[in-house]
DNA sequence: ATACTATGTCGTATGTTTGCGACATAAATC
DNA sequence: GATTTATGTCGCAAACATACGACATAGTAT
């Protein structure tokens, strides 16, 4: 036992698991990587660039989406996703602060492995 | 269809999906922090600190160590567990490569969504 | 109206993650 | 050598993720 329980995650480290799990597949990667790298807003061209299926990158959309990431406007037919860059700096705050604090950290390189 | 389906993703994508998916879990961002905190290498210390069951946590230990972001040393009866600057090193330059692409995106902005 | 197109939702199959208690291992202590 | 302590592995159950084809919807064009 030994067990202290003390608190729950805080709502930093929540929010920080859940941009990490929408970036958490190879798919969503390159969909985030294609929306930057045009600048108009493509639709079901994203499904045409992947080797997946229509459905599929429709469903890693809609994750992308319920993260916050991204937002989609209907235009007529077609879709526009667009990358939500409001968020983008959040996470781009919250991960920068993450790797600062884990680079900075003096107590173990990679060789030594730990001298406790 | 009008589908292409060119290529698959490139490790680079992979490899940022991977450490995504390392850190997708609030305890696991939790214990980044523990280990990066403490100049000390804690042990089951950090089982301690978290509202989990011990052998949740070192299943969480286990996925940061297969990803790389993490070692552990044997040290007597206890073992410590450290953070592996390097890769951290290359998680966060793969991430600010990302960002900074999202970020600069200027196509769509959070409130006109996309002019397209 | 009818046909066509782009998109999303549903159901389903298969695999992965999360969380945990019971057990195994292995160093330290008595 | 028996006991205690710190740790990891196993097996299980519930939840979630991934991928996809069949279907529904809603604009557009003929």
């Amino acid at each position: 036992m030994t067990h202290a329980k003390t608190a729950a995650f805080t709502e930093q480290q929540q929010q920080l698991a859940r941009l990490a799990k929408a970036l958490a597949h190879p798919a969503r990667v390159a969909i985030v990587e294609l929306l930057a790298s045009k600048t108009t807003c493509i639709s079901g061209d994203i499904a045409a660039e992947l080797p997946l299926a229509r459905t599929t990158v429709t469903q890693h959309l809609q994750e992308l989406k319920a993260a916050g990431l991204i937002s989609g406007t209907i235009d007529g037919l077609t879709v526009c996703y667009c990358l939500n860059t409001a968020l983008w700096r959040q996470a781009q705050a919250l991960f920068a602060g993450l790797f600062t604090q884990a680079v900075a950290n003096p107590a173990c390189g990679p060789a030594d492995a730990c001298g406790c």
